[in-house]
DNA sequence: CAACATAATGACACTGAGTGCAGAAAACCA
DNA sequence: TGGTTTTCTGCACTCAGTGTCATTATGTTG
């Protein structure tokens, strides 16, 4: 089950897999059998590699649906970086959540199912928030540029954890219903974290003063 | 080490220790070792209980620094509940952040350094995913119930997400310098996300229009 | 007091994740 | 062919978490 890549002109001996492989086949595993109940043997065997190699490829059994996160971390700060100096700070964070989440027609129903996985499984969700604080990182880092602050300072930190919880939210909703579209979820989210909580009223009922809200039910 | 708690009148025997107590136990222990260094078995023999008997206290290992964190939920519920219709979901939502995060003095020391141990250690915040999911479950039934809407739709869970950010956010502050007020750090980050990003500006340089800002640094 | 019901503890065994280590295997180069 | 480099593999070990069942402590009832 060795497969030789590219010749690479590198000494050592090669890969037998890439961890988008053992990513794919892993989620596989997880949707058919479950996440608990697939174990990383069951993983390692299906691949053709030893348990011990499983773990120098991924550092836990939860970073498996990841893939190669970190590529995609890269694209969007580059994505960011690129942004004409004329976009503002809201618009810019917009485009980036757009950006962040757009996939080609084919991959819809793959990363579905990977948000799926990873949204429906309480290992995973925790696991996603050490994920995501490169996410939230890269968002800081432009927010901080655009303010004239450190990424480190507390607002950019806090757009970037309000920015995430737009992200995730509008997963939520989208893998509750395959109508909602994804696109105008995030942008529904995104508006009320640029326009703020302050203008908003019941629905319902926007012509109502804001004093005589009652509590309901 | 068997402590009779008050006569209750129940038949059966009485438990040997409480949630809270081997939470102070746990706390201790790992502030002085370390999380990671601190194995269950160190806990139970501390506590003079049994391995098994801890995890009749808590689902896991994660969960011990957080106490009994649903009475918290319980007490932030009722506070929501008990708020006159006459203020605005703003200001109410202002009043649970502060309200959460209120506590006497005596007990700040220990608070700060579990939420030191929450924050600084990978596992543990993971594992706060899964406990904040009923903090944003409660601030999206009051959202809700101020909206005209369901707990489960998208704008209260989205506002959820939101305020859970600013909290977090305001305590990681908290945490780099004892200076910051943790109360203002929350009425901070809470206006940003009252009055929303789209007013921001380049802080030294609110006067420019929002058109014209150019990359910075 | 003795028998009974109940609720919690405790001992044991087991699964599975993750790690350290030492050696084998596969590649390149001279 | 032999030397070097890099990865893979097997083994042993620790620790978190769970199922099961006996045991202990308590209140209740006759």
């Amino acid at each position: 089950m060795v497969r030789s890549a590219k010749p690479s002109s590198q000494p050592g001996r090669r890969p037998s897999t890439t961890r988008g492989e053992l990513s794919d086949l892993g989620i596989e595993l997880f949707a058919a059998k479950g996440f608990e109940e697939t174990s990383v043997d069951d993983i390692a065997d299906a691949a053709g590699i030893a348990r011990r190699t499983f773990f120098r490829y991924f550092p836990s059994k939860n970073a498996v649906p990841w893939g190669d996160f970190d590529a995609q971390l890269t694209a969007l700060r580059t994505h960011l970086n690129d942004l004409p100096g004329s976009v503002g700070l809201a618009d810019g964070l917009h485009s980036a959540l757009l950006q962040f989440n757009t996939f080609p027609e084919e991959e819809a129903a793959v990363h579905r199912q990977r948000m799926a996985l990873i949204l429906g499984n309480p290992a995973l969700q925790s696991y996603s928030m050490v994920m995501y604080e490169g996410w939230r990182q890269v968002i800081a880092e432009y927010v901080a540029a655009r303010t004239n602050s450190d990424p480190g300072d507390h607002l950019p930190r806090t757009v970037g954890w309000m920015l995430l919880g737009v992200a995730i939210s509008a997963y939520e909703h989208w893998l509750i219903d395959e109508n909602n579209s994804l696109p105008e979820l995030l942008t529904a989210g995104a508006s009320v974290l640029f326009t703020g909580v302050g203008p908003l009223r019941a629905s319902s009922d926007t012509a109502e003063s804001r004093l005589d809200g009652e509590p309901i039910e």
